[in-house]
DNA sequence: AACCAGGACGTGA
DNA sequence: TCACGTCATGGT
């Protein structure tokens, strides 16, 4: 078996193959981490349980950490989120209540605070404008500083919409299992994606996409880093790397 | 001590 | 379109 996205007749069938390896492999991701589920010892994470978010203020809390999470470790978001809990219980109308140079303290240990503090706050009032409503991936997009993968990360994991979400970690691990240098932008790779899956039940569809790209992530921090680890690789008898 | 992290945006070709 | 610089902190 070989990865290769320019192997079209097989590339459905390639791409179902690989979610197979990485979850046999890895196991069940529990995405997207939770402030909720932090206590008695757990990392927020829920691995096998989907019935996550249950509330409102978890699915913005997913969005937060989305916006939080651009070009930065989890491990300081997670810092942020529990200041952002600490001082506002992760309430949206107590995020716009709150003065913005203390948002952007507790937001540094993420990073970029003066653009996120924008963020946040523009994404907070969309959030509260939808008054639970789901909000379309048109309209995650025209919020400034909302991208592609933010919004499919939001519409997936807290809304649970059948959006495969692509990241530098997807894209590097294709490019690497297919020799390399395909040219693959966002959309071209969502699509192989979604047409590789097209015939499956949209619940199911929901928990694959979920732990797929979760998966994506899992392997680039084990294995495929910038400076990838092939040695002990599970992929490397597939890999034209 | 460089390098990198669960990107998005603005700009210039 | 696309490549590139910018944004910023903190871990390895």
């Amino acid at each position: 078996m070989n990865f290769s996205l320019s192997d079209v007749s097989e590339k459905g069938k390639s791409i179902r193959s690989l979610y197979n390896i990485f979850f046999e492999h890895y196991g069940p991701q529990g995405w997207w981490p939770l402030e909720i589920l932090k206590e008695k010892g757990s990392n927020g994470y829920h691995p096998g349980d989907f019935s996550f978010p249950e509330t409102s203020k978890q699915v913005f809390e997913i969005g937060l950490g989305a916006i939080l999470t651009q070009n930065t470790n989890w491990k300081q978001v997670e810092k942020t989120l529990s200041n952002l809990k600490e001082k506002t219980d992760l309430i949206p109308e107590n995020i716009l209540k709150a003065d913005v140079e203390d948002l952007k303290a507790w937001i540094k240990p993420s990073g970029f605070f003066n653009m996120k503090v924008k963020k946040i706050i523009l994404f907070t009032k969309f959030f509260i404008s939808l008054e639970g409503k789901v909000p379309s991936r048109e309209e995650l997009l025209a919020l400034w500083g909302v991208g592609e993968e933010t919004a499919d990360s939001i519409l997936l994991y807290g809304y649970k919409a059948p959006v495969f979400v692509i990241d530098n970690y997807t894209i590097r691990i294709f490019k690497r299992l297919s020799g390399k240098n395909e040219k693959l932008n966002y959309t071209d790779l969502q699509n192989i994606i979604f047409k590789a899956f097209k015939n499956m039940p949209l619940k199911e569809k929901v928990v694959v996409f979920s732990e797929y790209h979760a998966l994506f992530v899992k392997h680039a921090k084990e294995y495929c880093r910038n400076k990838p680890l092939c040695n002990g690789c599970i992929l490397r008898e597939h890999c034209l790397y």
